[in-house]
DNA sequence: CTAGTTTGGGTACAGTGTTCCCATGGCAGG
DNA sequence: CCTGCCATGGGAACACTGTACCCAAACTAG
């Protein structure tokens, strides 16, 4: 298709507006990698991984589809760079020195988190693909020195990193569904999850429909951070040194 | 395209083969659900979650396109229902009731893992769509119904559930990723991902390059054993009464 | 001013999900 | 017997997708 508005035809408004438009003359902004990769993750951020093609991807930096190609191998790529630059977008390196391995592996594991839940379709990408992009390469080996700073062995310290990573990556995933509505038979019947478990069958599902509650109340960061904890704890039992100062976890609270 | 062969023309050879072959006469196999869904199921794993296409589907049944959407509202649904397939062929209630917490929740964790580990590539519709088919629903209440029998409160269930469905998913998911060559620039230089950490510059990634090995040794389900006692390990502190048996974790190995 | 190299992009091809509409076949009613 | 019906099967078409080929515009060097 011709588009027809995004072509500056000379005398349309949009080639006025280009010819005198208060900032600079030339109106042709150049493509670039960079304008190509923050093009796809606003357009992705925007409307969802399925709305980044590579038509689109055009449109929104006012190209054609092929220019794409002289930049990038195809979409695969971009894909591929889109994910480390959201990687690259957490920063690590703050205060650590002082810290034990606990507070270093939370603060970490939630910046990381945090990162990502900014931009939940691209944990998707992350997920079924090794991320060996500069930017992941630095997390992972930050992670990793901490740890062996820290007296982790080798084998230690790499399954640990591995939960870690596992324990991000799923919370992130799954952070999206919690607005999550079922039934879409009609439009009118839109259950919220919460309400779909408590219209289960009780005498089938009986444990889902009284935790109904428990299961959808928690926000993601919250179940993170329970999760977060166990394995914590889960690994100070398996430190080689017995350097456990105890503490005491804070959330086995009862409710109604 | 016409496809030619899977026709049946009068005269044909496959059209006398059918009419005579060593089978019953009735050639035309009749379309049904589960033939549309174990067809997806097969066609995925044969040859992963891209070749799924309403007509690759339709050929590998042998029938036309537009034919499984008087059985399918599109290829959503397909997905749907496949992937409530595959967790329903967790055999979950085996004998469980003399075992404790911890070794219910081993074996149920492990025999979901198995399962999607066998289908690898229906573990991404799990992770980005919530499960509500009936199988999923049954395996949920299971989880949480021994859990609450053996004492866990409401929000200690439901977190221990989704702390160890994220365990499970991030595993599988990562699992494929195993087999992965780095570096196709061409097809002569393709690196396993272990070499690829090893080529790193040591200078940058000291950590990455020492520990390729420990990163890359693990077996999936090795590493999720880890995991999974970790996490355990942590539910035990989290648990009320202090019914800790205390035992000896035993994979603190220091190797060369 | 010309030659050449980079950058931008229209057209085209194969393949996708999905819908419209037509053909076929078995079965009930007359 | 023939006739009409209706659920099932499927061809053609539409609006997309990623990508390759090839040509036009623009800028740079001589």
């Amino acid at each position: 298709m011709t588009d027809g508005q995004s072509l500056l035809v000379p005398g349309s408004p949009a080639w006025w507006a280009a010819r005198h438009g208060r900032a600079e003359p030339t109106r042709r902004v150049p493509v670039t990698l960079d304008r190509i990769i923050t093009g796809a993750l606003d357009l992705i951020d925007r409307e969802g991984l399925g709305a980044l093609s590579m038509r689109n991807l055009a449109a929104e930096l006012q190209t054609g589809t092929t220019t794409l190609y002289r930049y990038v191998s195809g979409k695969d790529e971009v894909l591929v760079l889109v994910a480390d630059t959201v990687l690259g977008e957490a920063q690590l390196p703050r205060a650590l020195e002082g810290l034990g391995w606990r507070e270093v592996l939370r603060e970490l594991a939630f910046s990381m988190r945090t990162v990502l839940s900014s931009h939940p379709s691209v944990a998707a990408l992350i997920a079924t693909a090794v991320p060996v992009g500069p930017n992941s390469l630095r997390a992972r080996e930050l992670i990793l020195g901490v740890l062996r700073e820290r007296g982790f062995d080798r084998t230690l310290a790499a399954d640990v990193y591995t939960m870690l990573a596992h324990l991000v990556l799923a919370s992130v995933l799954q952070e999206p569904m919690r607005d999550f509505r079922a039934g879409g038979l009609g439009a009118s019947k839109s259950l919220t999850l919460r309400d779909f478990y408590r219209s289960l069958p009780a005498g089938q599902y009986p444990h889902l429909v009284a935790l109904a509650d428990a299961l959808t109340s928690r926000t993601a960061a919250e179940e993170f951070e329970f999760g977060l904890g166990c394995l914590l704890d889960g690994v100070e039992v398996r430190l080689p040194q017995a350097q456990t100062r105890r503490h005491r976890p804070r959330n086995t609270t009862s409710e109604a």
